[in-house]
DNA sequence: AACGTTCTTGACCGAATGGTCAAGTACTCG
DNA sequence: CGAGTACTTGACCATTCGGTCAAGAACGTT
């Protein structure tokens, strides 16, 4: 919405954007109202309208820059290991242990998801967040590390199986993530190898 | 909320219910007003609220009715096969069938789980679909079909893989089901056999 | 100090929303 | 046929929502 921003602006922005997200994640997108948001931070109506030309637009800015920080935190750890499985394996720790200290946006990105006028903008992530799984296990095709399968079918998988694992046992049950970070990773593993 | 119904009581209902949820599917829980529900119908407002206590409680009532039905179905493709782990790939198969025939309940379930006011209903249902299939993979396990490891966490992990593929391939790409679900079966039992 | 830009205020608006209810209609059963 | 119960109507209500805007405060620059 605007073109300039001050520090001071980008500040603000950026506390509306993680205050909503919080909110949004704990009541729900629709229950949240826009007053809701400006009056726990004790701002002006007008403060959310200049940043944002719309609650659809925040929410929408919110997913592309949270998903940006997730990959962003797999490329680091993932970092230049040459083995493509390995990759994998450290992509899928990385993965549970940003969710695990951004709960948050779990429910969010879920909520999307069945909403239709979020759906293009999480579709870009999930398919570029399956694109880079994809060319890891293409590698390792390659390699003959792993089953001759299409790679992004096997990348589906692994996506929605750690992320099932991570809502039940490490967000509704709390049990610790170690014990399911690794059934998650045996279990894509031995599913592909 | 009503004691007694009548044939043509339990008609109204079920219509109710399936338009609702067809509607919910298409533009959202929240975005979806009583009123929108009643006019496609083309009855009054009280109809509504004669056979349901609140909005609220019609979804719940949703969730609980279909997830029974998809179990049904479950049971019923499963039969008396005594070998579990082809009970568990039938199960799949069954499962992946059923959200093709009811792709409404998909998008349903899924706004569900982000929702904290229908995550107990959800939870329920998500527990018992969990145990169902744990029963054969314990089973499996004794027989030494299948690796030792939780028959719970195996159980997510074959929920998580196969919600995605069918949501990626079957709804969102429109590819036929065939290869989806022979994907997912490849998959889940390579991983845990 | 003066001026343009960035940022903030909060009252206000039209358009919903979920839910109620007094009144009336259609079945059912004796 | 009459009476009780099961169902239906739709105007109505209090409340809330996303979004606007004229006015002004804070800031940066010269």
């Amino acid at each position: 919405m605007r073109r300039k921003l001050t520090q001071r602006g980008k500040d603000r922005r950026r506390q509306l954007m993680d205050h909503a997200a919080e909110l949004f994640a704990e009541r729900g997108y629709h229950p949240t109202s826009v007053s809701d948001i400006v009056e726990s931070l004790r701002v002006g109506k007008g403060v959310f309208y200049w940043y944002f030309s719309s609650k659809e637009e925040l929410l929408a800015e919110i997913l592309r820059e949270s998903h940006q920080d997730l990959r962003r935190r797999q490329q680091q750890a993932i970092g230049d290991e040459p083995n493509p499985v390995l990759r994998i394996e450290l992509g899928i720790r990385a993965t549970i242990e940003w969710f695990l200290e951004h709960r948050k946006y779990f429910t969010l990105f879920q909520f999307a998801a069945s909403d239709e006028r979020f759906a293009p903008v999480l579709r870009r992530n999930h398919d570029v967040a399956i694109a880079d799984a994809a060319r890891h296990i293409k590698e390792a095709i390659v390699d003959g590390l792993v089953a001759d399968q299409n790679p992004e079918m096997l990348a589906e998988a692994i996506v929605g199986a750690c992320n099932q694992l991570t809502r039940t046992y490490v967000f509704d049950r709390h049990e610790p993530v170690d014990r399911t970070t690794e059934a998650a990773v045996s279990f894509c593993l031995h599913g592909i190898v």
